[in-house]
DNA sequence: GTGAAAGCGCTAACAG
DNA sequence: CTGTTAGCGCTTTCAC
């Protein structure tokens, strides 16, 4: 039989709740009890039951983490390195991660098994979730729950967001800072509040430094942001005959289109036209030339979800707002 | 308070052990029994605490997900989906999967702490997994592991394989059914088992078609599977001057890199040569022409790693040996 | 500070 | 087939 509390205590020559104090560090004790206590328990190489400690605390000690299924088998690993990052930050709070997907059209048979069974502390969404798990949660459950990559329509709420605009500034002063004034943008589904993101950090950093938005150099009309829709966009431009030295794309995928319209005109990159994508997607260091484009640190936003919603579960409290995880400039061959 | 056992019992006006063992499905109860019991079971909205039946039955209800994380945060989505086929079936058994990451450098340091708190009762190990893993495992726990697309070098183990030399079969007798006699082989990194058993079912179709194996149609030095170096290969072939009508692709990226090296020399496909691939990647569907392909179901896979294991866990038992998941053809333009 | 005792909700004997 | 009972390992009052 592995060790249990009782052992730990018997070894420690102290009482068994003192161990439960040490081992929750609850109260001040004295350190030198502490060490006792915390020697024994490495001496037995003891760990708690989590299903123990459940029953006697009330708390699960897990946290669930849900998203949909297409935005989970996505090639592009997206949301797997956030969950990754969650996963890993989990580990330091001793939490479990019970990871579940929902179908886009959410119905009430599909509920996350955790949730009904009440064997999670806390909810990480991420990406966009059905307003029917979203009412849901709201109206029957307590518990706190992080947003991630997606703000919901309605409500207070937490939420993990990747800081658009000012990646896109970032991206556009680093084509200025190149020399180039005659900057393009091109994108697909504006409807979305990232891609209205990026336009307005690309119009922002166009009016810091004092050049004057030009319609004719800017594309938003693709319906999508795909490859595709960046070659379309791109041929689109160049039939206008207006002049410009650089492209800003909406996201890698439409960069690399954006590229394979240029090549096929036999316009260099980045002598001719250079190019900055958003997201940095695995294939953008692969492609030639590399795309130069602004990274998320993914791990980091699981990370982030993690720390808020563990203080929230322990501090019993809610935290609200947003917090905009930073997009840092990726310089490669494309500028 | 949510309903515990004791109100269901209430209830349903039985006892409290009654209840326990329709929720076990354990002994012959009378069917009005059940009835009433389940009634008030859906009555109360009643769902059994996981950490109590945990903490009394010493089993925790959750199964460990063990993979690499460079295999999971590849772009190829395809251990998520194996995933995900898991995580779906493990609800029809009311279990719940913990997933975690390992590094493929395996230290003690970062034995998933699911193993070391004990709170797994089963585990699946998906893609390659660095033997110290294995041994750990298999030195200090008796619980039952299930391997997925993964052979451990040695010792009995119960693994869930892709049927690779059927499906080679499969898609080179399509082929010949196409009319072609002149088939090339083109693959790389052939120390690989995959690819081994793929070359494997590609000559056990030729013979059993009375096709002599042609060593010259033959390409398997390539270092990589990649896209590149299935460019490479076909340039090769097409050096050589031998007439062929079709390839076979050790998988997908080399086919997509088949079909580049054809476009570039002007080589129709499929008209003047057919191409095959294995594993129906998603971009395998959207290229031009779409790739015929040979796929397996990996939900299936993920399903049938539960199943086996939640047998294993309930009955004690231990199964030994090789599931060999079909492989199915999936044609498209490329033939 | 530390220790004793009472459960948390369930399973699993066992006796009826 | 049903009811009683004793824990599972831990947290958490409450005395000391």
């Amino acid at each position: 039989m592995t060790a249990t509390i009782k052992d730990v205590a018997k070894k420690a020559g102290v009482s068994l709740s003192t161990v439960s104090l040490v081992l929750n560090n609850k109260t001040n004790l004295s350190p030198e009890t502490i060490n006792k206590v915390k020697q024994a328990i490495s001496d037995l190489n003891y760990h708690p039951r989590h299903s123990a400690r459940g029953l006697a605390s009330k708390k699960s000690g897990n946290i669930g983490f849900i998203l949909t299924d297409d935005h989970f088998s996505r090639a592009e690993p997206f949301y797997t390195k956030i969950f990754l990052g969650s996963e890993f930050e989990a580990r330091n709070y001793n939490y479990y991660i019970l990871l579940t997907t929902i179908e886009q059209n959410f119905c009430k048979k599909s509920i996350p098994r955790f949730l009904l069974e009440k064997n999670v502390d806390g909810v990480i969404l991420a990406g966009h979730i059905p307003d029917g798990l979203i009412n849901f949660l709201s109206n029957n459950y307590n518990i706190p729950v992080v947003y991630i990559d997606y703000l919901p329509p309605k409500g207070k709420s937490f939420a993990i967001l990747i800081d658009n605009v000012d990646g896109a500034k970032l991206a556009v002063e680093h084509l200025l800072e190149k020399g180039h004034r005659d900057i393009a943008f091109v994108c697909g589904e504006i409807s979305h509040p990232s891609m209205q993101s990026r336009f307005l950090g690309y119009k922002q950093a166009l009016k810091n430094a004092d050049i004057p938005l030009r319609e004719e150099l800017v594309v938003t009309d693709e319906l999508a942001t795909s490859d595709e829709s960046g070659h379309n966009a791109t041929c689109k431009l160049l039939k206008t005959g207006i002049h410009f030295s650089a492209i800003f794309a909406g996201n890698d995928a439409m960069a690399i289109g954006c590229m394979k319209c240029l090549k096929k005109k036999q316009i260099s990159v980045p002598d001719q036209i250079a190019i900055v994508g958003f997201d940095d997607v695995d294939i953008a260091n692969q492609i030639d030339p590399k795309l130069t484009t602004m990274r998320v640190d993914k791990e980091e936003m699981g990370a982030i979800a993690i720390k808020n919603l563990v203080e929230m579960i322990t501090k019993e409290k809610r935290n609200f707002g947003k917090v905009l995880v930073p997009v840092e400039l990726v310089t490669r061959n494309s500028t």
